[in-house]
DNA sequence: TTTTTACCTGACAACGTTGTCTAAGATGAG
DNA sequence: CTCATCTTAGACAACGTTGTCAGGTAAAAA
């Protein structure tokens, strides 16, 4: 007993803010380690007396548990934490997904370990392997796609992974995605039946699906009216606003100018906009986005866009994630793309699935100029 | 040796992804625990064959080091992690304090615990009870700052904690944070310099300290022209834009309307912006924001603006409370409220110290509507 | 050759916690 | 009063990893 307090004294002198452990309050309070343990984590079985001393010395030594400690004995080995990658927080649409996520989270008292990868694949990598050391219990990304999907095949990642906007090539997982082919020739078909013929396309990076999806969506909607796709007024693999911002400068000192603007992503539309009004031409050409954004119903004018529910998409898919988890370690089994209704539940080694989360088309006034 | 293989596939059975340890890395090896952690720690004094076998043999059972076990018996047990409690990721400010809270972090090769309070304290408490029982290394946080501190000052949180934008009453740790008084006072002083007297007030949530501030600067700027504070102008404790947009629907309908509107945050600034537009007012009142917003410059009229520097706010308090992790696991000592220059650096036990990062007046066209 | 030095390797304990098991009292039934 | 049963408490090992130290072998120096 004297040494232990010895030895005590002599650590608060040297780190004097050393963190007590249940040790420390089970010799002050005169019972054993096990004990401390069953009152911290309230389990019956302990006697009035036994409660009251330990709280008391756990309070008096500011007793704070170690639940990474706790965690590695425990049977269940769950860390309580998952991860979230998403690729900016600038973004609108990432806030969104983060906030879906976190709500979801909090609801059910898990912590999220969030990063960005801005666009960088190595940024991407690293995260997820600071994620897998860390031991989350689950996995919820917008991943880049780059050629290199090995980060999430190779199994490496010992734990459930459900992706939201975009799914790699290849990789078998569960996906939360809003329909951008079709999404992208609703909007196209509005244009079209205000008359447009002439419509320009700003399109993100090309590597991301989403990008090449909206593009799909736009060509199918030209080729279904028997319009080809005119090379000058395709606009792609734009990297952010001032990308398009000048691409759309370009557009409008064509000696053919289009008379609609298809802007494939919210970033890429506040470029065209801001290109538009400093020609004071956004009065003359229709806009329309892919991806609402905050103000876009205050600009003048307002912006039509493709509306997603990016936040839905994030609860949702942490959804997914906590019943795969729920479901047993294992990863999704078959390969199947199978589309599932939002009401179906994941069962154990259940296929990937891919949930499909519905866009609305919301009209304002930047479409409704004629052609 | 056959036993333990014998063991090894028969857990393969009954839980297929059991994760492999550096056991069983060890023993497909055959070499010692020891020699496999100095190869996965890259620590030298290890034989080219050793290092060769040991590879082989993890990459074959797919190891992958478990971070917390080697956290919690290394000596500096540091979990190279922090948490991030913001407010709400939706809202722009909090997203660039997260941005540059998480690029900081990312340089530093540290994970990001995010949570957000989303204005309710108890899930704050969750929140930070939540970081300290996994350890995280420290904490940067903008508080929601209730009546209940205690949070904070318990001690209860054993790494250190940096605020941002807001600072809790009678907490000692490092701030970060834009000076809201002096802010508010340039914006009104800018507003009075084209004329206007009558200048209303939309004001955040009372409890927060940005919102009693900035209150102070307008009064102060009113004061000290001499011009009393009308109560009828003033609409403070406004949770959201809807409240602010009530609010100035109210002003308008006033037998002495104001001139000129205040809004001392984005969001009732935001909401203040549908009010008028709504009344087609937008041209004949002047409205000024504190704090900038995405497309403030692309509405119209476009919105003259208090800019803070959000991201380098959360970039900076990263910063700071690295430099106080590593003086040491102290907290600050004295409660002194010198104002530090920004190259300032946190020594061991230094007091706790006020970063104030500058702000700017981004004058655009709702301010040069005269009075 | 012997000794010194350097280098590699493994046994062991420990980090803070909890699962398992056994022992010691307390209680109740016969 | 004895025996069975229940309740409460603690000893011990283990989770996956690394710090410490001692032992062993090979190369360099004597």
């Amino acid at each position: 007993m004297t040494t232990l307090s010895g030895s005590n004294s002599a650590d608060a002198v040297s780190r004097p803010a050393r963190r007590s452990t249940m040790r420390d309050v089970a010799s002050l309070a005169g019972v054993s380690v096990k004990s401390v343990s069953r009152v911290i984590n309230e389990e019956k079985g302990v006697s009035e007396d036994v409660r009251r001393r330990v709280t008391r010395a756990a309070e008096q030594l500011q007793y704070s548990p170690d639940f990474t400690a706790s965690n590695l004995r425990r049977s269940d080995r769950r860390t309580s934490s998952i991860g979230l990658l998403v690729e900016d927080v600038l973004n609108e649409f990432s806030a969104s997904v983060n906030a879906g996520v976190a709500q979801a989270a909090a609801e059910r008292g898990v912590v999220v370990l969030t990063a960005f990868s801005t666009g960088d694949p190595a940024r991407e990598r690293e995260a997820v392997r600071a994620f897998s050391v860390r031991r989350v219990d689950g996995l919820v990304a917008i991943p880049l796609g780059g050629d290199d999907s090995s980060v999430w095949t190779q199994r490496d990642f010992g734990a459930p992974v459900v992706f939201v906007d975009r799914s790699p090539k290849g990789v078998v997982a569960d996906c939360v995605l809003t329909n951008n082919r079709e999404g992208a020739r609703e909007l196209m078909t509005h244009l079209m039946d205000r008359g447009h013929r002439k419509i320009a396309f700003l399109g993100g990076i090309n590597r991301l699906e989403t990008a090449q999806e909206r593009y799909a969506g736009y060509v199918d909607a030209l080729s279904g009216q028997g319009l080809p796709t005119k090379a000058s007024w395709v606009k792609r693999d734009l990297r952010d606003a001032d990308a398009a911002r000048d691409a759309v400068e370009q557009l409008l000192s064509l000696d053919d100018p289009p008379t609609a603007i298809f802007a494939a992503q919210n970033l890429l539309c506040m470029g065209a906009f801001r290109a538009l009004a400093s020609a004071e031409r956004q009065h003359s050409l229709a806009l329309v986005s892919f991806d609402d954004f905050a103000l876009a119903d205050l600009l003048d004018p307002a912006v039509t866009v493709i509306a997603q529910d990016p936040r839905q998409m994030g609860y949702r898919a942490a959804q997914v994630l906590f019943e795969r988890m729920d479901a047993g370690a294992g990863a999704p089994s078959a390969p199947g793309n199978d589309t599932a209704s939002t009401v179906d539940r994941v069962q154990r080694d259940a296929p990937a699935m891919v949930h499909e989360i519905p866009f609305r088309l919301v009209v304002r006034e930047s479409s409704l100029i004629d052609a």
